[in-house]
DNA sequence: TATTAGCACTCTTTTCAGTGGAGTGCTAAC
DNA sequence: GTTAGCACTCCACTGAAAAGAGTGCTAATA
């Protein structure tokens, strides 16, 4: 049988009701609300056969029809295509130049939790080829240093570290002059043994602290990579959809986001079914790749911040979002942080 | 009417029961498992008396009893009582001496989460009184510093700020070396507007630049106080208890918990149902300042490290929890991190 | 031949009465 | 003062019945 136009606009009406709704659609409100202006017989028979195609499914013999995945893709593909080649229309969501990359992003997580409804979250952006930029190491108290690295995209990593021997505020001065000389503008794979050890011997007698400097250093910065900071937000939206909001299936949506960790794995398969813009994809039901979102849909769009820093956002919502203000809400937030990033 | 011994280790019965099982408490459990060898008869005499007095009560006529939040009250009082002068034996919790504390804070709600098994929350220091350790300006870029702010506690604070003019490394270097000379050991409030124009002054031609610095620096140091550090834990161990988790009442719950902002009533209010340990405060249902908590109890103790830097943690859970437990655990971890940070 | 009206049928949801169980309060006996 | 016993109350659960929504099929219609 064959998907003809008809056929696909009736089910394009039942999935926008059902988005709307959120209950099954039965034959007689496409008849009355689509401008179709068939019967609610005819409705029945095209409902019938595709339901038999697999877009539509019944929960039970005397019910309306619900889109199964088949049905949601069918649809999402369509939204997309069509939205392809059209202008995004400036949406209120504004990026404000911030220089400290992890309260943007937050601070976006959050925005776009509110805008959309649903929850949100955001991958901090990973450093493989992050370019060093900067290195400030200062005598804070005895045997003490303050290290800090900002790296490209203004991204700031602290830490301390205790030393064996005391350095005099002299030494201190020489190693920064030193150090920033040698290793600014290259990336953590470029500070390889080689540079290591001419460093130290450069160093004189501080060997040991350029050895304790460089690991807080190259720490600071995979630190990103091995506990990749994600930030979630609007976590709390689920329950405004009756679906989602039962306690078993709430329970362990929540906790999935709670627990960060978990959710890794949306960022990183990459060969998943993906929608023609290769920035954005979506996951529908059992498409996701995490266990506990299987009743819902997820979408999720990279960035790139500066050369090598990407991340991705994602949003969770039921599958019955809105699939078009979310796509056209992400995309444009997408090209606006590149934009400001690679100005 | 007054509460004898005996009715006091019936009402004990009623709630330490009450708190294991969730469940209303008949007079035949009482009979069968409290060590006081009285009938049924004579136990539903004293519950019906119990609860004339306020102490317990009736979800409806044939059901058994359960604790008032005067029972809870109760109850509480008497452990804390009890508990007040027992050495409280070592915890599991350890604190490891980590030089960032807000890392720390962060880490210690997700132990005492999923130590308890309840909802965890700890405010961030605030830095009323907090000196000034240490200052230190970068050139990061042409015309852009970065300021690092560490005060006591060894917390970090970073910011850049964008010049209107460029400065030379050498300009940078006696800044630093003039800022930390004035002001390093001062608080927020010892920075007044007389050592700001004294400072101008020194400065020569950089009273641009001193007064950009100056700002950021206070701002950096404010900004804890302005937007509260919050971290919270275990917020979907809710789920645990089912008293909590229809979907209403887990909503707003967990809503409040996601918007931390809304906690800020916790931290305020230090004149409440105070407990004979001035560090911990019980509140059992509608004591708790926050509306969306009514069904909840919860515990906050504060900690103090240094001596400016105030906090309080706070633990959240149905009011059947096990108040015993919670509140000694609190008060160990109290107790370490003062003795933590004030060696 | 495609569309439509009509009707029997199916399945869910709601309502309601009936039943069993848990627990109480009261009274009388110990 | 304590306890045994019993009538009583109320909730939770069950199954039956009714109501409602929507379908599939058939026969009539344009």
């Amino acid at each position: 049988m064959e998907l003809d136009a008809r056929k696909e606009k009736i089910l394009k009406a039942i999935i926008q009701t059902y988005l709307e709704t959120g209950e099954p659609v039965g034959s007689r409100t496409i008849s009355k609300y689509s401008d179709l202006k068939l019967s609610s017989a005819t409705i029945r028979n095209e409902m019938s056969d595709l339901e038999e195609m697999g877009y539509i499914i019944q929960p039970h013999t005397s019910a309306g029809r619900i889109p199964s995945d088949k049905g949601y893709r069918f649809y999402v593909d369509q939204i997309i295509r069509e939205k392809e080649n059209q202008v995004n229309e400036m949406q209120e969501i504004m990026i404000q130049r911030v220089d400290r990359v992890e309260l943007l992003l937050k601070h976006m997580a959050q925005l776009l939790a509110t805008n959309t409804n649903y929850a949100t979250m955001i991958s901090g952006p990973t450093s493989n080829l992050t370019k060093l930029k900067f290195i400030q190491l200062s005598k804070v108290e005895e045997k003490k240093l303050l290290i800090v690295v900002v790296v490209e995209g203004n991204i700031i990593r602290n830490s301390f570290v205790n030393l064996e021997e005391d350095v005099t505020h002299e030494d201190v001065l020489n190693l920064n002059i030193l150090l920033n000389n040698s290793l600014n503008g290259l990336t953590i794979q470029e500070i390889n043994l080689g540079m290591i050890s001419k460093l130290k011997e450069q160093a004189g007698i501080h060997k040991q602290v350029i050895e304790l400097v460089l690991n807080e250093v190259s720490e600071a910065i995979q630190a990103q990579d091995a506990d990749l900071q994600i930030y979630t937000s609007g976590a709390t939206n689920i329950f405004k959809y009756p679906e989602l909001s039962d306690t078993q299936k709430a329970s362990q949506l929540l906790n999935t986001l709670e627990h960060k960790e978990l959710l890794k794995g949306l960022f990183d398969d990459k060969q998943l079914p993906a929608v023609s813009d290769p920035q954005i994809q979506v996951y529908i039901g059992d498409e996701t790749p995490i266990q506990s979102m299987k009743d819902c849909s997820v979408v999720t769009a990279n960035y790139v911040l500066g050369d090598g820093l990407r991340g991705t956002i994602g949003i969770i919502g039921p599958k019955r979002m809105d699939y078009e203000k979310v796509v056209s809400t992400l995309r444009t937030l997408v090209s606006q942080l590149n934009d400001t990033f690679n100005q």
